[in-house]
DNA sequence: GTGTTTGTTATCAA
DNA sequence: CTTGATAACAAACA
């Protein structure tokens, strides 16, 4: 489940291999290229991708021809790149051992959607087993009205104030957390992050966003930016299949506080941790640590 | 066969 | 117009 830090953490890791042309490009499969396989082709083959950005949990390729290629991770989405030089020295062992926990086996494999070939002979593997994510070419002002219209404010920028998220929640009467997820209101988050927030603010997911108080809303925010801070500098939460753009897992997963831990002991009180559904998500807290 | 996993959007309802 | 609830999407696993 890839969310702001992990797609971050691919982002940072990719951006080392800019500024090279794309020379080949397969699609195997044409449902997660759009509009078309065959406009991304066209518009792809001979392009040099000159730089990566994110925005929320979104990557957006940059192409010397002034488009753009969206990459979409949803769910089970992967990027992962091979130098030359991993295939020549046969595989994805490297010398830390970390290919072996990740997805091991050589690429292509039964997940790869796409293949794209730069001149710099390096290959990035676009991998999704559930074909959430997607592939998609925009141009500039089909990009600017994605942008203006899905996402809200980010993590750790000074565009997050609890006065802003006073504003936006004031008339909402969904739970906090169904807020939180809630691209539009605030970019990135997702149901990890937001369960492991709301814990670290002692505040239940339950709450209805408009009856948070402004208070609780400053200590909210200032978790939000302090897990995402961390969670990037740890390189991400492994806990589907999430892999960084050398296949290996990130190291947040062992620093969860209540997502995935149901029934086990809160870090905090020792009492048992809350598993309930929300907005259709498992969601886990601590009744007794969060008022 | 059933339930569960989740990011985003479409659809419908109030 | 706004807001919210829910299904749908896809594939695997217990």
């Amino acid at each position: 489940m890839p969310e702001l830090p992990e797609v971050e953490t691919v982002r940072r890791d990719l951006s080392a291999f800019t500024g090279h042309k794309i020379v080949a490009l397969k699609i195997l499969s044409p449902k997660s290229a759009l509009p078309s396989a065959a406009f991304l082709k066209k518009n792809l083959l001979g392009q040099k991708l000159t730089k990566i950005d994110r925005r929320g949990k979104l990557l957006i390729l940059s192409l010397a021809s002034g488009k753009f290629l969206l990459i979409h991770l949803k769910m089970t989405g992967q990027l992962i790149y091979e130098t030359k030089q991993m295939r020549v020295v046969g595989g994805h062992s490297l010398s830390d051992g970390s290919w072996e926990k990740s997805v091991g086996g050589k690429l292509p494999n039964r997940q790869t959607r796409a293949i794209f070939d730069f001149e710099n002979g390096g290959r990035l593997f676009f991998n999704d087993l559930r074909k959430f994510g997607y592939l998609k070419l925009v141009d500039g002002p089909e990009l600017k009205r994605i942008l203006e219209t899905s996402y809200g404010p980010e993590p750790l920028t000074k565009e997050l104030t609890p006065e802003y998220l006073e504003r936006v929640f004031k008339s909402r009467r969904i739970t906090i957390k169904a807020a939180l997820l809630n691209q539009k209101l605030i970019a990135g988050l997702g149901n990890i992050y937001v369960d492991e927030a709301l814990f670290a603010a002692n505040i239940r997911p339950q709450r209805v966003a408009g009856k948070v108080s402004k208070k609780e809303l400053t200590g909210l925010i200032s978790e939000i930016n302090r897990i995402i801070k961390l969670a990037i500098k740890n390189r991400g939460t492994t806990f589907s299949n999430y892999v960084d753009s050398r296949g290996r897992r990130g190291n947040f997963s062992r620093l969860l506080k209540v997502y995935g831990r149901s029934k086990e002991p809160c870090f905090v009180c020792g009492r048992e941790i809350s598993k309930i559904k929300l907005s259709g998500r498992g969601t886990h807290y601590c009744a007794h640590c969060q008022k």
